[in-house]
DNA sequence: TTTTTATATTATACTAATTATAAAGTAAGA
DNA sequence: TCTTACTTTATAATTAGTATAATATAAAAA
């Protein structure tokens, strides 16, 4: 099934001018294997037992080029790390303020929040961004005890 | 009107055990008083010619202070400088990609993606952030000639 | 298959936002 | 007015991410 939506995302690359090395290949498969929406650090970290010599740069700048080609998206946090994704079907994020812990959500995109917004601000409207913050399962244990 | 809204911030801050100094007045007062979601930056080079001692860190720390007491929002943009918002009745943000302009954009909250999400994930949901992106009327324009 | 060449990777240095630290200054309660 | 805990300042440190230039390589052409 995520073997499928990665073989999407290399035709994909391929039917740009995106050149496949293995470095690009183990970066994507780790993306579409991970559920944890990694940061950058944490794919280099993961992926430095099997190339040894790669360059963090490597990492930001395939991540730059998957993004420009539609097939990853970036999450940032102001000072903190960006975080990662696989481009999928329209899905939100819950995300814990205590651990960090990245949920998603599926929710029917706002579409007409993007009409409104057009209309009301004459703005060229092509996409928005929500985020939910709350405190995951775990950590509200933890808050009791 | 805004005076009405720095004063009961000002009175908010009373209420907890945070000092009024002169920087954190003049920090609140263009925070308050501005249209255009200052980064930290700006509001310290605009207070410069008053305070010309005045620290960055100062500003910082100001503004995490106003943040955790509730009268002051940070909107974070990944590596870019975060933007500052005095807090006020429920609006989102329209974003330019082009030339970063920041367009208020009134619209009822989303309060059942909230109540939603608590009990699909089971996460405490205390807030959401929500913005839309496109390009702004001027930059529109300059694309076509 | 070999050659070619534009593109990718690496190592390193750099930038820019933000935070930490410690000394000096000051708001506000006693 | 005195005192003290909180603030400000100046400076250094940290950290995410980008730029550069030399080396390596994917993939198209011969």
């Amino acid at each position: 099934m995520s073997d499928h939506r990665l073989q999407d995302a290399l035709d994909a690359l391929k039917s740009t001018r995106v050149r496949m090395t293995p470095q690009r290949h183990a970066i994507l498969e780790f993306l579409y294997e991970s559920m944890t929406h990694p940061t950058a650090d944490d794919i280099y970290k993961a992926l430095e037992g099997r190339f040894p010599n790669m360059s963090v740069a490597t990492v930001y700048n395939n991540l730059r080029v998957f993004k420009e080609a539609g097939i990853v998206k970036e999450l940032t946090y102001g000072d903190a790390s960006s975080r990662f994704d696989s481009v999928t079907s329209d899905h939100y994020h819950v995300i814990c303020g205590d651990c960090g812990k990245i949920v998603d959500f599926h929710y029917p995109g706002l579409d007409e929040v993007e009409t409104l917004a057009e209309h009301v601000t004459g703005f060229k409207v092509h996409s928005h961004r929500m985020e939910i913050y709350g405190t995951c399962p775990k950590c509200k244990e933890k808050v009791e005890h």
